[in-house]
DNA sequence: GAAGATTGAGGCTTCAATCTTC
DNA sequence: GAAGATTGAAGCCTCAATCTTC
């Protein structure tokens, strides 16, 4: 699909192509899309998981899950009127807002886990063996570059 | 991050964490930002990018996008609305409508390949030469996994 | 009836402005 | 004034129903 216009100099051009397959391929610009036939959205799922262990601030979550403050606060209401979560005041800091799992919600982010785990599992399996451990490897590689451009 | 719910025995967790750092590193959440710069939505961007060859069909834009047809429909009404393509009634079937890019468009879909471009060189240029090439085949062995779990 | 395209309703996200608390 | 959080406006996407053309 060149246009003829890319210099090919560096292989960027493949680079390029293979990138944009992925995301559509994993259809990365559907995010209402449950993740794993789990009754939720992706962005509570990602925010139940990451708020397995710890008691966050909704600034910190927002930073982890790399969404505005707005999205998060949204968000966060959502989870709060399905029960999810509580909102607790911070006992040192009155504007922060400490997010708890309540136990139906640890319930649910345990068996939105397994679901995950189940879906990466089917992909794994999908991949060669022996290039599993650079396809992880390629990963982290790309996200660190990606991190890096941003600043 | 781990729950310690998470059976590790493949090492999926390891997958999972370095795709999810992956997803979020790239901000895959917000496709309305401008992709590199230029003034045109990812979408759109897409849009126009894979126009810039063939006259596709409003069907095909959508299958090659993985987007649904109805958000192509109104993908496409802003595009014409800009005068950055034409619909055509197709000649052969009257149902199908033929888009073709405008000069206008055509410029600016080079621009946007030559913003993209620039930001992937950099993107590569983050990343080690010697590691590039396994890069580039772990994505695609990704997508390709992706491909074949979604059948 | 089948297939291409369009329209209406609803969800998720961003940006900007605002409120609250330090 | 700075920082955490909230609210309003607008954009992009999906799903479902509908219109048009084969």
């Amino acid at each position: 699909v060149s246009l003829g216009i890319v210099s090919e100099s560096t292989g960027v051009a493949e680079f390029q192509q293979a990138f944009v397959a992925l995301v559509r391929a994993f259809g990365l610009h559907q995010p209402e899309s449950t993740p794993c036939g789990q009754p939720v959205a992706t962005s509570e799922a990602h925010a139940l998981l990451e708020l397995a262990g710890v008691a966050l601030t909704q600034n910190e979550l927002a930073r982890r899950l790399r969404l505005q403050k707005s999205t998060v606060s949204r968000l966060v209401s959502q989870l709060e009127g399905k029960r999810w979560l509580e909102r607790e005041r911070d006992a040192r800091d009155g504007r922060a807002r400490r997010l708890r799992l309540t136990d139906a919600g640890l319930d649910l982010t345990r068996a939105i886990d397994a679901a995950r785990t189940a879906k990466f599992e089917r992909l794994v399996a999908a991949i060669p063996t022996e290039e599993r451990a650079a396809v992880v490897d390629a990963l982290r590689v790309l996200a660190h570059a990606s991190q890096a451009d941003q600043e």
